[in-house]
DNA sequence: AGGTACTGTGGGAGCGCTCCCACAAGTGAT
DNA sequence: ATCACTTGTGGGAGCGCTCCCACAGTACCT
């Protein structure tokens, strides 16, 4: 009758810590130090506060915590992509597995946000000057992209998946695409395949770039040259992938081997070569990228290149959370760039 | 100097709403009410006071916002199933980006929670009970599934994706399972199939078993009885399929058509089917279940029923939203209970 | 004995909003 | 001129936490 309008009426009556505080007959600040782990509480104390949360079903209020503290315990995975392509490519559900894994054991909450149209990267840039995260993943980003300003600009923690470029600023984790370019053509190379076509992923991704590096580098490395017209750009769609190859066959009708910058390229370059009467491998051996489902039910199985995609998600995990601990107590470390590269694996199937 | 601690220091100097109504020189709920687009506001006022919030760049904090008004503006899509089913089965893209294009147009965030593990449940249930969302969207529940009581113990406004069996308490959406099933068994009876077999998909799933009475009746209706060793039960996933149509053709050798309750169950059989020989469509039939990418791209393309997931989606969330915002009020109004089904629609390919 | 340190604890102040009461000013009926 | 509304507005109180200061108690020095 006292208290204005009924005290605790409008959290649907659930338990407080004050509450909470009453019932353990301790402070309030004495329950808060048990919720978040302090070392600075007696075990009697611990005790007793920890009853009295399981009698009373405590869970603490997110909201309160969060305008208290000034943090929100949830990151974002940012697909700069329509959701389309996030489902169509098996790379985001294997990294969306490596980072669901690591985070499992943190109170922290993952938000998925697409931003693949104009009006979703409005609502993105809002949402995080509204700082509704603490941190941010970001996957699949192009070379222009500004995201990655924007999140510098407004000291959001970011961890990038592929890096922009060789002078990436933010915190990266990358496969090493150079080297997955390179053993796929050694590979090839080790096979007596002497005209071997490379249909590229989008350009403008740097990880496409390197696996281009890679490609040149090892026709070089074995003293061939590199013949540019076996050289077609793909965008990391079947469709891209069909066009490619037919180019290619225009152009290169002598061509026995195709190292496609990703299993879902291959699988179109492959119904072409079906078309074109090329019988796999033994006219033509294919390699894709990516090591997808895609790849071990093709028609045949698809030699590709393992990317340790899981892991990747894992990693960029653990250096978020570094460095959003980091950022708690504002101790401006110079923190050194840091750029994590993780190595790829050729699988061999029966394409090549 | 004279406030304790240094005033807007922690939440990194974003402007608040006392500051905006400074600039604005208006009141503190003036411009509260501006924001939340209340229709007590002169012109002349929301004018100003819109003028300053673009000068200062205001963003509300939602934290605080959540704390006042006891509401989150976040709803969540739970899917009680793995990560992995999840990518794999294109029901679910389908019905998030119905969900999505819902939302785009709305302040709710939407946020994904996979519960496919015990250990992903008790985050869940948590989470839940720390209402963390203002109301949740749930795919693909099973009969016994414990979920839906404990969203209807805590209150939360909820909407389920297929209704648990015919006496669904909860808002539900579906597609006509029992029409789709009808009608492609009616199809390939059109098409002088006369033993037609059906591999069922999970039958703890209420739309499963729709199913199957479906193709009972449209067998009964047509005068022919129904033989039960013509049906297999299945689980909607691709080995399942197969598994399913090895007995099949172990028990009927003379079938001339299979239904599977799935695109992904269709591609098991399809692989047995021609592992032993039987061309599609001279010797078996094959119709599938959801028109999903798989079906356009089977080798022979897949007749399939389509289900509108996609407007299931939309129309998931429109029933949410309105519950969510009935709740608001605890006017308590006794809702009826709502159960909006969607027709099917067989798409005819070259499969039957 | 007095100092200095640490440990454990209580509780005030404040985070940035929303809700709602109070009240000024205007409108029209009596 | 009075009353009864309505419209627009300001600002107090409070949401449930965290942060931090103050302080009691204990331990170990000099």
């Amino acid at each position: 009758m006292a208290t204005g309008h009924g005290a605790r009426s409008r959290s649907g009556g659930r338990p407080t810590l004050e509450e909470v505080a009453a019932r353990a007959g301790v402070g309030r600040g004495t329950v808060s130090r048990v919720i978040n782990g302090s070392p600075r509480v007696s075990d009697a104390t611990r005790a007793a506060v920890e009853a009295a949360v399981a009698e009373l079903g405590y869970v603490p209020n997110t909201a309160a915590r969060a305008l208290a503290a000034n943090r929100t315990d949830a990151i974002a995975l940012v697909v700069p992509e329509p959701e389309t392509r996030f489902f169509a490519e098996p790379y985001f559900s294997d990294m969306l597995k490596g980072v669901g894994a690591e985070l499992s054991d943190t109170e922290m909450q993952l938000l998925l946000i697409f931003a693949g149209s104009d009006r979703e990267r409005r609502r993105l840039a809002q949402y995080l000057a509204a700082h509704r995260v603490d941190g941010v993943l970001l996957v699949s980003v192009h070379a222009d992209d500004p995201l990655p300003d924007l999140l510098a600009q407004l000291e959001i923690p970011a961890v990038i998946s592929g890096p922009r470029s060789a002078g990436e600023t933010l915190t990266s984790v990358d496969s090493d695409n150079y080297g997955g370019g390179r053993s796929a053509v050694e590979h090839l190379l080790s096979r007596d395949r002497r005209r071997i076509a490379h249909i590229t992923g989008r350009l403008d991704v740097y990880g496409a770039q390197r696996r281009v590096e890679g490609y040149r580098d090892a026709l070089r490395d074995a003293g061939h040259e590199v013949d540019e017209s076996l050289i077609e750009p793909g965008d990391f769609t079947e469709e891209g992938g069909r066009r490619a190859m037919t180019r290619l066959l225009a152009r290169c009708p002598d061509l026995d081997a195709v190292f496609a910058g990703s299993d879902v390229m291959a699988a179109g370059a492959r119904q072409v070569l079906r078309e074109e009467g090329r019988r796999i491998p033994d006219d033509v051996a294919l390699i894709g990228y990516d090591d997808s489902a895609i790849a071990r039910h093709m028609d045949p199985p698809l030699t590709s290149v393992r990317q340790p995609i899981e892991e990747m998600g894992r990693r960029m995990i653990d250096l978020l959370l570094e460095e959003i601990a980091d950022r708690r107590p504002a101790v401006s470390r110079g923190l050194e760039r840091r750029q994590v590269v993780l190595a790829t694996e050729l699988v061999e199937r029966t394409s090549s």
